[in-house]
DNA sequence: AAACACACTTTCCTTTAGGAAACTACTATA
DNA sequence: TATAGTAGTTTCCTAAAGGAAAGTGTGTTT
């Protein structure tokens, strides 16, 4: 079985500094661009705003404008976004261990 | 549970166009730089040792010289690499099922 | 009217990534 | 001696990523 080109492929949405940390901020409940963005250490507003919509065309994740008095703009998981799931519990679970083999030297 | 900051870690070892097809490429059997090479469609000379370098840096691949005549050099996966199957077969998956997805549409 | 909040956008700049092509140092083989 | 293979390096270039700082447009509050 080929395992390097779907990676490459997956590499290809998934890759990037800020992508999975927005991905996530979303999926633990921030909604809106400005609490997303101080979930997430160092992103600028220009990071963001490009990332939100690089993530909405992938549908990742969704923009939702509601039209009340002042409008109100949500980011929301779509149920595709779930998918990834595995994914971030690996590089989570992947990283801890990283740390405790740094720290062991 | 913070899982932004891990993953964000996670990303600053791994992230990357070639880290993880090197790492998949040398851990299929892969041994030597022109086999590497051949195995990833599109890679040049230039990225494989540079990426060689860092992933040798974090302790991920290992560069072998043989004193043979001629000189061999191999390159092997570390015991540590192997902690990093659960995050490639979950790619690999992902993957799968994203173009499951896109074909759909 | 002044100030603030929100969700961005714009400008300017530096860094990093990435690729094409040629080249190098060494050894082996014909 | 000429050619080929291995494992890279070097040069030159373009494109994309990323950051700092300021600005924009809308509406709300005081």
């Amino acid at each position: 079985m080929d395992t390097v080109k779907p990676v490459r492929d997956a590499l290809d949405v998934i890759n990037g500094k800020w992508k999975l940390p927005i991905i996530i901020s979303v999926g633990v409940g921030n909604e809106r661009f400005s609490d997303i963005q101080e979930s997430i250490p160092g992103i600028t507003p220009k990071a963001m705003a490009k990332e939100l919509k690089d993530l909405e065309q992938h549908k990742l994740i969704q923009r939702i404008v509601t039209n009340d008095y002042p409008v109100k703009i949500t980011y929301r998981w779509t149920p595709y976004a779930n998918t990834l799931i595995p994914i971030i519990n690996a590089l989570k679970e992947w990283e801890i261990k990283h740390r405790q083999e740094v720290f062991k030297k």
